[in-house]
DNA sequence: CTGGTCAGGTTGTATATACCACTTACACAA
DNA sequence: TTGTGTAAGTGGTATATACAACCTGACCAG
């Protein structure tokens, strides 16, 4: 009998569920119990346990099949890696031990691009930063983000060596990043790239291009980066629809 | 007043408020009428007219405000371009010229690689086709797919020069794409590659290793792609949580 | 053995209702 | 002027109920 409290009845069974899932207690193609037994389960109504369900559907974890049941899906290799997450998290999700170098912070007016992105007019002051990023100790990406909201001036004291930049967008600035859209491509590395990234010049490399929402779609972070091609493997996952 | 038949009332509301959103009749930022309104107007309750807007909160369309309303998104440059498309519907969406090329079409075994991402037994018959695409009349891509499912062997038979293996799969053998993982690299193109794709060996190409899957999660195709890295940009969204 | 029907399970769609949490605007009091 | 409370409107959560669409297995007639 789930309690009625702050946390919603179904994100609580939303919850259950998931652990059930990722605990490898309920197996890949078995099916879980119907709708009509986790409600007598947990004693909630229908309509409620449907809305856990379809949430996790929606994220993967599960797959209906009308007149049949609800049934556990095949873990996807890439379940952690699609998310959006800074570079700290990112690695964590590879089991790779992140570090981060500074390379420059400053505030600069938005350029044509930068301000089409985030949806502001040119010349607007913003926050900036280059960094240079590690994965056990060896250079992977070079980060350049831009970052606009009112207050962003502060962002200059923050340690960015050490801090990650979205938990501090959103602890400290109540400003969460919770959507991007990216833009992926194949390039060479140049001469300055190269020399950062401890590779050599013409050596292949990853562009991501990355504009940030946060709440009510407002743009927050508009990043450049350029990773490495030998280290670095980008996951994503498409629907029909 | 919306008839209740085939469609189902819910999706009737959806595709109608999905015309005003993408016609242009509702501007980006502005509220939509509120549930309680929808409701009264197309003759339903409200956790019917609920239905449809979530899903378009899903989609990207809408976005919700509690207390405030639900309003119209900023449309996303990547709206068309982040599903999981065949390469002819692709580039349909990048409003350029498809043509496609047949290199080799044959039954192979599944190596332990293929084997593994497809879920079947090392040594199981493939079909494989190995494919130039172009787009406007320039080479753009070599794809070469293994696709995997009881009686894949008749698309020996089929047209794949003038018909895309999508629409195949989906209308003629019931195996409809609906779900897709890919992992993406950035790679320097080979002495073949480049000879096919046009470019200079050691050009950036972007490598994409993709596995498609159908109804239950059933992996369908495994298929790798080398695009020219001056001429691809690969789009995508990342959702927090 | 074959094919059809039926019962009982599942998810899918839909209604009606209620209350909660949050936002906004406005009237009113300090 | 400055709060501040109140009312009305919004989306968020939750219940109870009903029937449709679909799948499976058991049973039965041919």
């Amino acid at each position: 009998m789930l309690k009625s409290g702050p946390v919603p009845r179904y994100y609580q069974l939303k919850e259950i569920i998931r652990q059930k899932v990722t605990g490898g207690q309920w197996a890949p193609g078995t099916p879980i119990p119907s709708e009509r037994e986790l409600c007598e389960q947990y004693g909630l109504s229908r309509m409620t346990a449907r809305q856990s369900i379809t949430e996790l559907v929606n994220e993967g974890y599960l797959y209906r099949e009308q007149g049949k049941g609800t049934f556990v899906a095949q873990p996807k290799i890439t379940q952690q890696l699609i998310q959006l997450t800074g570079f700290t998290e990112d690695m964590e999700a590879r089991a790779k031990h992140p570090a981060t170098q500074v390379l420059k912070h400053e505030m600069v007016p938005a350029d044509a691009v930068v301000a089409t992105a985030l949806r502001i007019k040119p010349g607007q002051l913003l926050f900036r930063v280059q960094r240079l990023r590690l994965a056990n100790g060896e250079p992977l990406a070079i980060e350049t983000s831009l970052v606009n909201f009112i207050g962003c001036e502060h962002l200059m004291d923050e340690d960015l060596e050490h801090e990650s930049l979205y938990q501090i967008l959103e602890k400290k600035y109540g400003q969460p990043p919770l959507e991007a859209d990216q833009e992926l491509e194949a390039r060479l590395a140049g001469e300055e790239e190269a020399r950062l990234l401890k590779i050599g010049k013409g050596d292949p490399v990853l562009h991501i291009h990355r504009t940030t929402y946060t709440d009510r779609n407002q743009p927050l972070e508009f990043a450049k980066s350029i990773y490495r091609g030998d280290k670095y493997r980008f996951y994503t996952r498409l629907n029909r629809k």
